[in-house]
DNA sequence: TGTTTTTATGTAAACGTTTTCATTTATTTT
DNA sequence: AAAATAAATGAAAACGTTTACATAAAAACA
């Protein structure tokens, strides 16, 4: 109940009689104070257990030791994948983390970017929800002497460093495993080809087409959510309308069991009579039977790489803006495999 | 580049012609400011983009809209969904969310809470590692007027709210159902029972056999750190050394995949020569063949109950302290179906 | 009417740092 | 030894709020 809130550096001032500004430029490592009396400080503040206000060194400084994270949601997978590297680097290196979702709505995060620039945030980490076109907020925020960077889902403009996946390599790699194992008629989901990801999803998709000389045919390509649900409702709609396919490519692992799920109702085999491809290599791809196909994206590592390279940024006055690419694998299972 | 930091109260002020006081007064609904006032001030404010600093509000109160939460990793579905429904909670009433990582050490766990206390957080939400035993920082946070509220791993003292899981009943019904079915002895998997959700879960193995007139075999309660792979390996242990059980309830999901794919690698058929459950739920529980019988733990319900109850600790000055008990909801599957 | 109460505004200190500028002390140079 | 330079410290302003206290204006009361 009694709140009683640490000391600070005046405290300590007056009890060493010196001034405050020595002090601060003891625990700043300032050149200039006596290695005697910097010792003594230090002491001091040990026995008596000082901590520094971050609030105040932050508003004098305009700025502060905290990074905003923005993400669609946390209870994915990928994201929380992500997230958990994400700390892990900025706490070692003495930032704490602000995370923020969007929920895949752009209004959510063009007030999760107002907020983390009014909380003096030093850089902000982002990857964005569905839909999103405006990035007015993420300008703003540059302005601000902010340090922003892009991560899975990006833009072009308004330039920052970013961090994706081999997408198009991926899909590529896939596709062209289907192919091969005979699949003809592979159809394609996807979410709005605005979003980066979808976009090149989708030309690897084509890519690898062209590489066995076989004519895509775009009336497989089926937009949706990509929600398990979806999945399982754009399956039966294309069975349901007699449609003739082979296989699907989903890009995302959640449809891609909404596929599984309504194949198996149906009574159909997978691989024989279907084949199914996933992305993200969400664990239960694994244990699933058949298990399904998917392609992994190294999350930990991306999550390191996108935190590693904002410090940096903000650390080092002088440091470029740079664009990583991280390959990504295909987990080959058996939802493909009929040969 | 250029960094034009946004426009201040005293801007406000100086334009209008007014205190800060009052532009201050305006923006927190103080009553003492005239109505066309206040909406001038707003207005002007709204057209300039102004927005408050909390660094320095938060220092002036010595207090921030920020809350930190600690969980031992972001990359469990349990605690990713819980930190999701928490934020979502937090974001809609004004606060923002810190969080932090214990990766299950004691002393990363005490530096998390230092780290939130000199960051000024008004409130901090934890679930402890495992392990620990001291709570003097925690001790350290409600002194400095911090409100805590613990969940999921939770001590008795000091004395907080805490959110949990009925672990006593959902362990029992699971258990039970495991007698019923006609398993006779019954391997228990845990982590220590110095922490809270184990112990309950172990009482609740034991009230079930009680239940049912039979009496458990504690040569049978295999500690370990219900991981994947140790759950293969104490599976493996357990059959190399013979030791008869037809049944396992394991106190984590991953340690019961661990045995699944042991004993199927092993030729032994789930249900029919050994039954398998789990705990938490996690999402390939569902889609292993047959699928892992397994206890859920309303995870988005834990999260919102346990912001909101924060929250009200934090703003009304005289809420009471208080104990919250969710129901757990036992997910019956074909691991554990023999009749 | 004058007096009291209520409402509205202003003044200035405070929160705990960092940092510019000035000053003192120590060291080097001539 | 004096002069010039470097190292070490201090004084005080600044960051952008909130709030206790003082005061002014308006409303209510007598």
């Amino acid at each position: 109940m009694k709140k009683q809130s640490g000391i600070t550096i005046t405290d300590i001032a007056k009890e060493l009689k010196i001034s405050v500004a020595t002090v601060s430029r003891a625990f700043n490592n300032h050149p200039y104070v006596k290695p005697e009396l910097k010792k003594q400080i230090l002491e001091f503040a040990k026995t008596h257990g000082y901590q520094p206000s971050s609030l105040a060194s932050g508003l004098r400084k305009g700025k502060t030791k905290t990074i905003g994270v923005i993400i669609p949601r946390n209870n994915r997978n990928f994201f929380s994948n992500i997230i958990s590297s994400i700390e892990e680097v900025l706490t070692t290196a003495g930032y704490n983390t602000l995370i923020c979702q969007s929920f895949e709505s752009p209004e959510k995060e063009d007030s999760n970017i107002t907020t983390l620039i009014n909380s003096n945030v030093s850089g902000i980490i982002i990857s964005h929800c569905l839909g999103k076109n405006s990035h007015k907020n993420i300008e703003e925020a540059i302005n601000k002497g902010i340090k922003v960077i892009q991560f899975d889902r990006v833009f072009n403009a308004p330039q920052t460093s970013f961090v994706i996946n081999d997408n198009k390599q991926g899909a590529k790699e896939v596709v062209l495993h289907l192919l091969k194992q005979g699949y003809k008629r592979i159809a394609f989901f996807y979410g709005s080809l605005t979003t980066n990801i979808f976009k090149e999803r989708q030309l690897g998709y084509l890519e690898a087409h062209k590489e066995m000389g076989i004519k895509p045919d775009t009336s497989l390509f089926f937009k949706n959510t990509l929600t398990r649900e979806e999945g399982y409702n754009t399956t039966k709609q294309i069975i349901d309308k007699n449609i003739k396919f082979d296989a699907i490519f989903s890009c995302g692992d959640y449809s891609a069991l909404g596929a599984y799920l309504y194949i198996k109702e149906r009574g159909l085999k997978i691989p024989e009579d279907i084949g199914i491809a996933g992305f993200a290599d969400e664990p239960f791809t694994e244990f699933t039977t058949p298990s399904i196909t998917s392609v992994n994206q190294n999350d930990k590592e991306m999550g390191r790489l996108v935190a590693e390279q904002l410090i940096r940024e903000i650390e080092n006055e002088k440091s470029t803006q740079i664009q990583i690419t991280i390959p990504t694998i295909v987990k080959y299972r058996e939802s493909t495999q009929r040969l």
